[in-house]
DNA sequence: GCGACAG
DNA sequence: ATCTTGTCGC
């Protein structure tokens, strides 16, 4: 499978970090590279969704990346692929990438088809130095790129209305004058259900990834791209 | 210094 | 993330 990145996943891959300093620089090198001027795939694109998780093993060290693709408009899943590792960064709050990025990569380069949309579980820009899980992935790879997650992180924001659909401005915490920067959207996309937080990655813009969001999560509160990655690498784990 | 902190 | 059974509710 092809990817369009800019640059070469493998000079990263060989040249990773192993501590939090050299980490925090690669992060602010390729922070420049993120795009956020293109509005992404249209909601109810011809093309593939791939959701990527990863599970993990303390005892073994051991941890399990899956990738699926999904059809963006009947949600079938179209191609899997799963990649087994070593633990090879701890989890540093604003981090998180360097810990599943390795093992994501190489899950993901095992698909079939060049995906048209990944969704993450994590943050983009809702990030210290805008640049997480997402937005890392996104620039490597080169794709389009949302992230999709369970909690606020150290965000601030305001419970969206209590029907599907209903947003509501993620927002940096100090940020210097007013409210501060929108980093993301809280999705409410279950009625009464906790929101999701939605954050841009590469090449989407927010109004989209709010949209695939929604349209990926009519079931549960969750992107069936996250859960069919979830229940996937954790399989994965289990039998590796 | 202390607390908070995606997965 | 992960440790973990039953249980309350629609």
């Amino acid at each position: 499978m092809d990817l369009p990145g800019t640059l070469s996943c493998d000079d990263e891959l060989r040249h990773w970090p192993t501590d939090e300093a050299q980490a925090r620089a690669v992060q602010d090198r390729l922070r420049p590279y993120v795009r956020l001027d293109e509005p992404g795939p249209q909601p109810g694109f011809a093309g593939t969704v791939v959701g990527v998780d990863v599970a993990y093993d303390d005892e073994r060290d051991v941890v399990a990346a899956a990738a699926v693709a999904l059809d963006a408009r009947t949600l079938a899943v179209v191609d899997e692929a799963t990649a087994v590792g070593r633990v090879s960064f701890p989890y540093i709050p604003g981090l998180l990438a360097f810990r599943e990025i390795p093992t994501v990569l190489e899950a993901l380069t095992r698909l079939t088809h060049t995906p048209d949309l990944v969704v993450c579980d994590g943050y983009g820009q809702a990030h210290p130095r805008r640049f997480g899980l997402a937005s890392h992935l996104g620039v490597l790879t080169g794709l389009p790129t949302i992230g999709v997650a369970k909690n606020p992180f150290t965000f601030r924001y305001e419970p969206p209305g209590p029907e599907r659909g209903a947003t509501s401005p993620l927002l940096d915490r100090d940020a210097p004058g007013d409210d501060g920067e929108e980093v993301g959207r809280a999705l409410r996309t279950q009625k009464g259900v906790k929101p999701v937080f939605v954050s841009v990655g590469h090449r989407v813009d927010l109004e989209r990834a709010c949209a695939h969001t929604l349209h990926l999560a009519a079931a549960y509160r969750l992107p069936e791209t996250t859960r069919a990655a979830d229940s996937l690498c954790r399989r994965a784990l289990a039998s590796a």
